[in-house]
DNA sequence: CAACTTTGCTCAATCGATGAAGCAGATTGC
DNA sequence: GCAATCTGCTTCATCGATTGAGCAAAGTTG
């Protein structure tokens, strides 16, 4: 069955020569626009029977360079080791295509020069829009996109040169940190600060988040100690090592934690059962993330889940309407579980 | 800085205006056959300033559609909800690059319908490879590509019209189902029959999983009970109602489990913890496919992790060679955390 | 200095699909 | 019965990059 198969590909004026008729003809029938343009159901039906036999596929390349739209659209994702990007990537996908446009992703894997030299690629294919999703610099990219007349959209990081849709950091932190609280007095009695563990102090969503976990502590009186906020980074090493660093240094670690994404949390529960160091208590933990296995993880990881449907709905609102305002969209994430929250100063989106 | 922007995309004629000179002499300057084609290199360099300048991007759909090879390479992915595919989906990205290959990978949400359709959209960007991994139909998309002067190879489930390259499921599940039992011999001092579950009785690889699962038991001289094989789907919720329904039925449940994917996991801890069943003692459980938080999930928790590089490293290896016979590949899993391990009938690949 | 070679470029065909324009032949209108 | 309209096609230019062929000018050789 496995012949050497030189077969080149079988083209409309292969059909039309089997049809006895022009290309133009194979074309319209094969497009769809034969009605329009005239063609009998009879030459309609030579042509798409012939097509099929042959194994006909068009020849998206020649196709597109003939149209003006390419009905491409591009995503920049940065890994797909987590439910978070790995829902995103599988929700756009299923709504691009909804919109009959065909989906591009590529994985930058946080490679700042690789970012660029991607959007430079998908580009080249000629997307009509680029998503870029978590991207290092989403400003960059988007100056690329203008140049070459594409739109750009930001998810999950904002920038200021295209329109942003993120969580909202502030307010998601905020009730995740008041939770953590509540939950440990709950379990110890008293209200004691939080340890703020994951992420990179420099990127806008964790600076978000710090401000919506300090503004919790603040809320009911009790000060944030700052040597208890480690953004060092997103690999769960990261995360082992500060914690490592931090009981070495002698300081009792705090018995809630505030932990940035379930990559980190990856680093802190091997920690915590590597070093055994809170023993058979284990401490008060919080997620700023979801994942279905840490949540079954022990009684007490309090996880807020961002809404991944939400982001992607208004992503598709910009594209579909065109919008290229630099507005930043801020969505509510989804705290599970747990019932009905009132988080305060968490403007809607739009 | 958002202006309308119409911004007609720069060409290599533009360009060939700008700098007075042809457009065959920009695109050979640009594509970097320049020296073959005896440009001056003070043309090039007046030519490529002005390429930056402009920030000019070639047009892949008019270059393709001119060369004879397009370098494009798909993969057809069942999911993104776990890290098997997503690392399958990420090491590829990165293989497929380092060979100067274009990626495009495409999600079809285990739709046996989408997956053919996929197919067909990736033929159309002239693919010169599709890698369909986990494909319900694999011999179906190996006609198509064939059909289109394409190649293809099976990743993950088996096909007979390609390459593939699939885990060596019966040792992996041999061995798997070995250490649970041996796991369980040692925490209940005797060696009881485990329940399977998980997957789709119907698949090649879950067939070859039951058949290793049958295989350890019955080398320690243990009878495997055939109402305690569910493979009833992949979904969390399809474990759970298994569990349900066998728990319901009156028959005691195994207190030793070969789980056969993270999803099924998924579902098994989470009707464990619901339930009640189990109270506090958790039944002694092995999974067939590795996560970082289902690691850490109580002790007993055995792993198998699939040979992610592995498998690609044959996929490529496939590739590079232009290979095209119908071999089989297959893998052996990797064991974490525990010793060497002392498989038998485990064939080694290629 | 005539005959070659080399250098540095341009011309034009081409890839496959598309669609505006056009052209016969049949049909309708008055 | 002749113009106008309609039907059902075909012709051809076009999208942007690539590349074989070719050409003029400069350089080399004997």
């Amino acid at each position: 069955m496995n012949q050497e198969r030189p077969t080149k590909k079988t083209t409309i004026y292969d059909l039309a020569a089997l049809a006895q008729t022009s290309a133009s003809a194979v074309s319209a029938v094969l497009n769809g626009t034969w009605k329009k343009r005239r063609i009998s159901s009879n030459l309609a039906e030579k042509i798409t029977q012939l097509a099929k036999e042959q194994g006909y596929a068009v020849n998206m390349q020649a196709s597109l360079l003939r149209r003006e739209k390419s009905k491409i659209i591009g995503m920049i994702v940065p890994k797909y080791d987590n439910r978070y990007f790995g829902s995103i990537v599988e929700t756009f996908e299923t709504m691009a295509r909804e919109r009959g446009l065909f989906p591009i992703i590529t994985c930058t894997r946080r490679d700042p020069a690789l970012e660029i030299e991607a959007a430079q690629t998908l580009l080249s294919y000629q997307v009509e829009w680029l998503v870029s999703t978590g991207a290092t610099d989403p400003d960059r990219i988007s100056d690329l996109c203008s140049q070459a007349g594409a739109r750009s959209v930001n998810l999950d990081l904002p920038g200021s040169k295209a329109p942003s849709i993120i969580s909202d950091n502030f307010g998601g932190a905020y009730e995740l940190t008041r939770r953590i609280l509540a939950n440990s007095k709950r379990k110890l009695g008293s209200s004691r600060p939080l340890l703020f563990i994951g992420g990179r102090g420099s990127d806008h969503n964790t600076a978000e988040r710090v401000r919506g976990f300090r503004a919790a502590h603040h809320d009911i009186g009790i000060a944030v100690d700052d040597t208890h906020i480690l953004a060092s980074g997103y690999a769960p090493e990261k995360a082992e090592s500060s914690l490592q660093a931090l009981a070495a240094s002698g300081d009792p670690l705090p018995i809630g934690m505030f932990v940035n994404s379930t990559i980190s949390l990856e680093g802190v529960m091997r920690w915590i059962k590597r070093s055994g160091y809170y023993q058979n208590r284990t401490p008060v933990i919080g997620c700023f993330d979801w994942d279905p296995f840490a949540a079954l993880l022990g009684d007490e990881i309090e996880m807020v889940r961002q809404d991944v449907q939400g982001m992607l709905d208004a992503v598709f609102n910009i594209i579909d309407e065109g919008k290229t305002t630099g507005l930043l969209v801020e969505i509510p994430p989804i705290f599970i579980g747990a019932g009905v929250s009132d988080v305060k100063e968490m403007p809607k989106p739009i």
